[in-house]
DNA sequence: TAAATAGGTAACAATTTCTTCATTATACAT
DNA sequence: ATGTATAATGAAGAAATTGTTACCTATTTA
């Protein structure tokens, strides 16, 4: 299964490379931020799976960050975890009702923090639905067999060839550039040359054949609607 | 479906019948106990489809009436969820740790409460269905005696290779990653080179043909549809 | 206790997939 | 119509993944 990707928004710096090397030791993918307005823009181009979101900070603190991501449709299903100070309880309440998910208190053991974040997650992964499953005109995409289907037809396409057709198709009639791609098929930190993508497209089209995914001559490519 | 029963289990009555009244308005039935000991006693009785349960209190506290529980045999599969104050947190990972499925801190929404139900109790009903013998294929497998028969063959498995096999064929089509078999079939935190599935596979396939297990390359192995 | 079996690791061979690059074709603007 | 930018194509080599075998250790069995 994938890495899952936490987000870290405190503004003691200390404390957030403490809590980074304790969940990369637990496998995780960990993103910092310093406080909430950088927290929220963090959320919005990586999309983690699950944020630790300190309340006491500068720039916008954590409540209105909450706020803001329950509004985002993009950010609101992402489960919140809440750090806070022992001292202040009140705070702790107003931000369950705000939205978070749980919270803990500082000082943390890291024991405990990654066994909240493991039920947290699992809290989330039953009530998450994914669609493995894409319906697009005479294809039958299933991301959980690996397998396209057209009539009677099963094609076994090899993984990048999947996921770049998955992806294009979950984006039915939407324009996606190479470098887009790139980042959503072949990940964040690798590096190809963009050109790539042209020739799975074009493998893709060799089995398929070339009515399903259309050039768009400068911009890059498009599932036909 | 036929209406769930939820067992609570508090001291606090006034809780209690908050509890009561919000379940039983989103169509659950609901039965009531004041302490561990009763409601292990109510829990024995009724068969209820899930527990909250709060964990201090007179008589005997939640930690130990989980620890009976889970040693009943009639008791051990209804899945728990724990209530706790704010203030006590440790008891809360312990908890979990005991048999607890998930915890929810007092004061609650309403809405969490249902939702956090309804989570668990999907959960549950994911992994209940346990089936003992599987036929896929030409193959019987049976996991009562661990033994694998096809037509007037029968094939002594090893442990591991059986499970292996009785997992991904007890998801026929699924394609799953070397690291949730490992999970799934070895155990969470056993240590293994996720190599160890290659090897098992082979096994397999050394002995039943290499007709059944599909290999996905770049994703992971499948029981052939 | 010795032998057999099972489980796990490591090395390397075999295979498939991915990437790059050079070449040819195509679309588009002028 | 023509030139230019962009994409399609073909083919080769690199990289990644899996298959296979051998070997070691622990456990069970004779």
């Amino acid at each position: 299964m994938a890495k899952k990707t936490i987000l870290v928004v405190d503004d003691e710096k200390d404390l957030l490379d403490l809590i980074e090397y304790n969940l990369k030791k637990e496998g995780f993918k960990v993103l910092k931020a310093e406080n909430g307005k950088e927290g929220i823009d963090v959320a919005k181009e990586h999309k983690p799976d699950l944020v630790l979101l300190d309340i006491m900070m500068p720039k916008m603190d954590g409540l209105e960050a909450v706020e803001i991501m329950r509004k985002d449709d993009d950010l609101k299903r992402i489960p919140i975890i809440f750090l806070t100070a022992r001292s202040d309880e009140n705070t702790e309440i107003e931000g369950l009702n705000k939205g978070g998910d749980d919270f803990i208190t500082k000082p943390i053991s890291t024991t405990k923090l990654v066994s909240r974040i493991k039920a947290v997650m699992r809290r989330f992964e039953d009530t998450a639905e994914v669609l493995n499953k894409l319906e697009v005109h005479d294809l039958e995409i299933d991301k959980d067999r690996y397998i396209v289907k057209r009539e009677d037809q099963e094609f076994q396409l090899p993984r990048k060839e999947f996921e770049l057709l998955f992806y294009l198709a979950s984006r039915k009639g939407k324009v996606m550039d190479r470098q887009t791609l790139l980042n959503k098929v072949w990940g964040d930190n690798i590096y190809v040359v963009d050109r790539t993508v042209d020739v799975h497209v074009r493998k893709i089209r060799e089995k398929l054949g070339d009515h399903y995914i259309e050039t768009v001559k400068g911009v890059g490519y498009r599932f036909k609607e």
